[in-house]
DNA sequence: TGATAGCATGAGAAAAATTCATATAATAAC
DNA sequence: GTTATTATATGAATTTTTCTCATGCTATCA
């Protein structure tokens, strides 16, 4: 069975000046020049017989034809990079792991580790990739997350790392006016995304009547914590962020009263690649070394 | 969304050599030396760290690891050829449409109003192709196919173009010695691979008791058309084959009996191209090509 | 124990992809 | 309206990749 294939190299570049409607932006993408991605384009219609973008001013526009081409080489190129990744994984000693996590939890939690694990694989290569979407399908490029979450991302397998707990911290000279729970009322609360956490974790510590809204908010969890470090309130911090800073005495927690947090860090990854050697030796990593971490 | 795609031309090499189990088969199909494929399989082997093919003393054997990618690899590139098919179908004037047809359709049929065809549509070429298996799915470097049934084949579309009937055919210098279909007992039956017809015919020509399993057989039709040209004996015609010899006095019907034939002539193609400018140029000719021709 | 058939491999040749340097064209800003 | 800006287009030179050629190696088969 011979195959009419068109010119393989040529798909790529399509895929990508399709997707973002822009040579420029492709060519950032594939790392090549716009000139590159013109050539690969033009390489294409002329096989095909067909313009497959219009110009249009300034704006490019996918011809009627390319509209109908482009699903099926997109899933093509998904599946052709699935099974690539899957190939890969077969060998833990060979290239290496992309782990997307989110940025908090890199820098407070998996960075400080990574050491460890290097150590006892030294063989094994893993790459931190921060800037990553935390729902949704994993993007072509990572083999696994870590995600914050119920563990139910469908069509993908997890395994639950973690759970944690969510109690006040703050720096030292800030938690000698903080001597029960009442105090903070008139304590500067510091939050994350959620307002709504303090609230639920004054209602755990049996006060009503608080207002928990007032505060600054960081939209990441690593600044929360910064913030509380440098002395500006009292951040309701999650165990595993914060376990290094308590450690070190950068921060305290005034007062014992914790809250079980809904969501727990999973490891996330590709059903097919359950099994992948690569993965295996990771999780195994993780699970060992997060339950060797107390709770709090 | 970056993509980590292995080395795509090499998945074309490797695909080959792994449904071939052999690189220098694998190397026939593509056009190249069993080197090209050697070293394109070895680089796709770097590339995903893990060997593909066990060399077993002279076998060849898929690794575990090939066995897993190779057919989301394959089905992958079928995947890319169809869209790719699609694609150049759209612009009748480039490229050209490949049609897998029987030899004997093509050179009794086909191949005579081909002239006509290109006459009418000089922008688009025709490749015939007489190589192809005549049932299951087409082939991925086929467009089109004509074939003889009932026009009910799994997951393709198709168009009667012709139905055909059956009837007693030779050579001039044998009909005097035929003046009732009883004379056929005495005279030698041509087969071809359906030895069945003639006792069907002889049953609608109203005879019994012949003895309908005497006599030669081809195993394809031209060679039983060409051997009652020469005067072997007499061949049961389909009607669309012999129509251009009995026009020119190589052939006579000694009988009016026919046979209406169950099959037909089809022109089959992938659902998907149904609407494709290059197979609607082609379809219409052969329909109105067809059409202009009796039934007998 | 040749002879054979098939894969491996290195070096050179051929082909393809990429860059570089511009050309061209359509906005957007002034 | 110019002019600046931001795109893509394109030809030539260059780099990279792929392919071939020549040959080596190894396991069967006669």
């Amino acid at each position: 069975m011979k195959r009419r294939l068109p010119p393989l190299n040529s798909l790529r570049a399509f895929e990508s000046a399709a997707r973002h409607l822009s040579f420029t932006k492709a060519a950032d993408e594939l790392a090549v020049t716009q000139s590159a991605v013109s050539h690969q384009v033009n390489a294409l219609e002329e096989w095909a017989g067909v313009p497959l973008f219009k110009r249009q001013g300034r704006a490019m526009v996918l011809t009627e034809a390319a509209v109908k081409f482009l699903p099926a080489i997109s899933t093509a190129l998904d599946q052709i990079a699935l099974a690539g990744r899957k190939l890969q994984a077969v060998d833990p000693t060979h290239g290496w792991l992309t782990v997307a996590v989110m940025p908090s939890f890199a820098a407070k939690w998996l960075v400080p580790r990574l050491a460890d694990f290097h150590e006892k694989n030294p063989e094994m290569d893993v790459w931190i990739a921060t800037f990553e979407a935390q729902t949704g399908a994993l993007g072509s490029d990572i083999d696994v997350a870590i995600r914050y979450g119920r563990g139910d991302w469908p069509g993908l397998a997890s395994v639950r790392i973690m759970s944690e707990e969510l109690f006040p911290v703050c720096a030292p000279r800030l938690a000698a006016s903080l001597r029960t729970p009442a105090d903070l009322a008139h304590a500067t609360l510091l939050h994350d995304e959620l307002r709504e956490d303090w609230a639920m974790w004054f209602a755990a510590a049996g006060l009503t009547g608080v207002d928990t809204a007032r505060g600054p908010g960081f939209d990441d969890s690593g600044l929360l914590i910064q913030a509380a470090i440098e002395g500006l309130g009292v951040a309701l911090g999650r165990s595993v962020l914060v376990k290094g800073d308590l450690d070190a005495g950068r921060l305290v927690r005034p007062f014992d009263v914790a809250l079980g947090a809904e969501f727990a860090y999973h490891l996330v990854y590709p059903p097919d690649l359950e099994n992948a050697p690569k993965i295996e030796v990771f999780r195994n990593w993780l699970l060992a070394t997060a339950g060797a971490l107390p709770r709090s």
